[in-house]
DNA sequence: ATGGCTGAGCTACTCAGA
């Protein structure tokens, strides 16, 4: 089965570009995330008449994560961790993989920049639950997806100019570390399990012309458990959705998994 | 290069993103 995960900057501004994706690549399960609207706002009556039901966890102009599913996602569940400022940030569920019960956890990872205010200190706590929920999910199931924009450039290779990014929130090293000690729970960067030391992104800013110079980073991943790599069958960034009209900043990343 | 786009909410302009 493929699963997808992109941040597409508004699921109603996005619509078309969502919908003709959907269409040319055939997925059976989608990780959305920043839909930036209201569950009673976002579109499943679009994505219902291409054979996808909607799981939802919305929130007014900014943030949101969600599901969509050509089959039924078991448990769907928004209370993964308590989030301070109450965002919605994280929709998990289940489904199963080659006959083991696989949790999906899609997430959205706070941005953290400027890194001296207080959404810094917010990216950092959030990180930490999620790191300490994570650990205590994997003694309970060894079958994780953790896929989503994590806001974080895992090495040096992950982004066009490291330098400029050094003291960033996306790449300060305190937040790479805490990215280290979630691999280190016995989980995989999925990209970089097939790919070695290729360098593509999976964002570009709007401005500057940063697309076409590609200065592009690498903040969209797949967190796979050791338990599933015998499952995986390839994972592909599909820049195509960045290079069309009215684009979001991010482009989907596919894994292809049975 | 701490903001030069873009979107939401709203209908003038701020907040947020990375």
């Amino acid at each position: 089965m493929k699963i997808i995960s992109w941040n597409v900057n508004s699921v109603r501004a996005r619509i078309e570009n969502i919908l003709d994706y959907i269409k040319e690549t055939n997925p059976d399960i989608i990780f959305l995330q920043e839909i930036k609207t209201q569950n009673e706002n976002f579109p499943s009556e679009a994505f219902k008449n291409k054979g996808y039901n909607s799981y939802v966890f919305g929130q007014k102009s900014y943030n949101g994560v969600a599901f969509l599913s050509k089959t039924k996602i078991e448990n769907i569940k928004n209370d993964f961790i308590r989030d301070k400022l109450k965002q919605s940030r994280i929709i998990t569920g289940e489904i199963l993989i080659d006959k083991k019960k696989t949790k999906l956890i899609n997430i959205y990872v706070p941005n953290g920049n400027p890194v001296d205010t207080e959404k810094y200190e917010y990216k950092k706590s959030w990180l930490t639950s999620f790191i300490k929920k994570v650990k205590k999910e994997l003694t309970i199931n060894s079958n994780l997806i953790i896929s989503g924009d994590f806001n974080i450039i895992p090495e040096e290779i992950d982004v066009y100019d490291f330098k400029r990014y050094e003291n960033d929130a996306l790449f300060k090293l305190e937040i790479r570390k805490k990215y280290r000690e979630l691999i280190n729970l016995g989980l995989n960067d999925i990209y970089r399990y097939f790919n070695g030391s290729k360098q593509e992104y999976t964002f570009w800013d709007y401005f500057a012309g940063s697309w076409q110079k590609n200065y592009g980073m690498r903040i969209d991943h797949f967190l796979v458990s050791s338990n599933l790599l015998e499952n995986l069958r390839s994972i592909n960034i599909n820049k195509k959705p960045r290079s069309k009209v009215k684009p979001s900043d991010h482009t989907p990343i596919e894994l292809e998994i049975n």
